[in-house]
DNA sequence: CTGCATGCAAATAGTTTGCATGACG
DNA sequence: CGTCATGCAAACTATTTGCATGCAG
């Protein structure tokens, strides 16, 4: 994928979040839109905390109400992947906001997005075995990516 | 499996959990194995709260602090499954104490523990395309469980 | 006896809510 | 212009921590 496939991939994204705001009639301030672009744009899955700065950088009054807020519009309308943690440490993918599988490094916490060959079969076993109607799932691989492992 | 062999596996993992506590010099007070007990037991996954409740019925002066610093103890020591969620409606599986799949109803809150062809495979796939060393994962589908389907 | 475990309360972190003010459509 | 979004502070929840006392080994 060169550069500007991926710029184009980002802008998409904008643009299609944008699109079920206003096919919705929620109303388009700064500070959403700055969120959004973020949210879109970023490659690092931010914590709430993270988008706040970045938000604030540019309106530097944004509370983090309106960042929660605006996250919370964006899970309801599946514009955004929320990945809990245990400990609270929740962080979004705006760039990807259906399920995939997830490589976490349990030391610089950073996350891959490889792309995977389908786990449609497992999910087709699931239902077999359980009976559920399924709508989504979470699939993550926990260790230490190859920098860390160099690190010790 | 039978009843008893199901009572079987369970004082079974009860027994490792003592062996585990015993190979590291901890203590074992009364709290202490009625906590074990209880997680070791379950099979509903049961939340802090949900143990707190039923440790003090047994013992009633129980701090909730106490319930915490247990099941961080066996988390370390590997023999109990934290199933951490968004929200913070975190729960616990201290009888199957390794990574496996679950199926969530997302209505009624009800996990499944079904066996499944293992997912070796797609993590052998993760570490071809990540370099990440793997130490464990986590694989959860949620949906609608049989009951709820009926009830709308 | 000695030190780890308990229990209580206070502290912390992440998130949510109420409400007055502001601004998008 | 009416209504929804914002920003602030307070409220809330889950969890952690400090410390005096208790009890397992």
């Amino acid at each position: 994928m060169t550069n500007s496939e991926i710029t184009t991939q980002k802008e998409d994204r904008l643009a299609q979040m944008l699109a079920k705001l206003k096919g919705r009639d929620f109303r388009l301030t700064p500070q959403r839109l700055a969120i959004l672009t973020i949210l879109a744009s970023s490659e690092d899955h931010p914590t709430v905390d993270g988008v706040y700065k970045e938000v604030r950088s540019k309106f530097p009054t944004t509370s983090i109400a309106t960042v929660y807020k605006t996250i919370a519009l964006l899970k309801e309308l599946n514009e955004v992947l929320e990945l809990g943690f245990p400990d609270g440490s929740n962080r979004y993918d705006g760039n990807r906001p259906y399920p995939h599988p997830h490589a976490i490094c349990i030391k610089c916490k950073k996350i891959l997005d490889p792309e995977i060959a389908s786990v449609d079969q497992l999910s087709e076993e699931m239902v077999q075995k359980t009976g559920y109607v399924l709508s989504f799932h979470r699939l993550d691989f926990f260790g230490l990516c190859p920098d860390c492992q160099k690190k010790g």
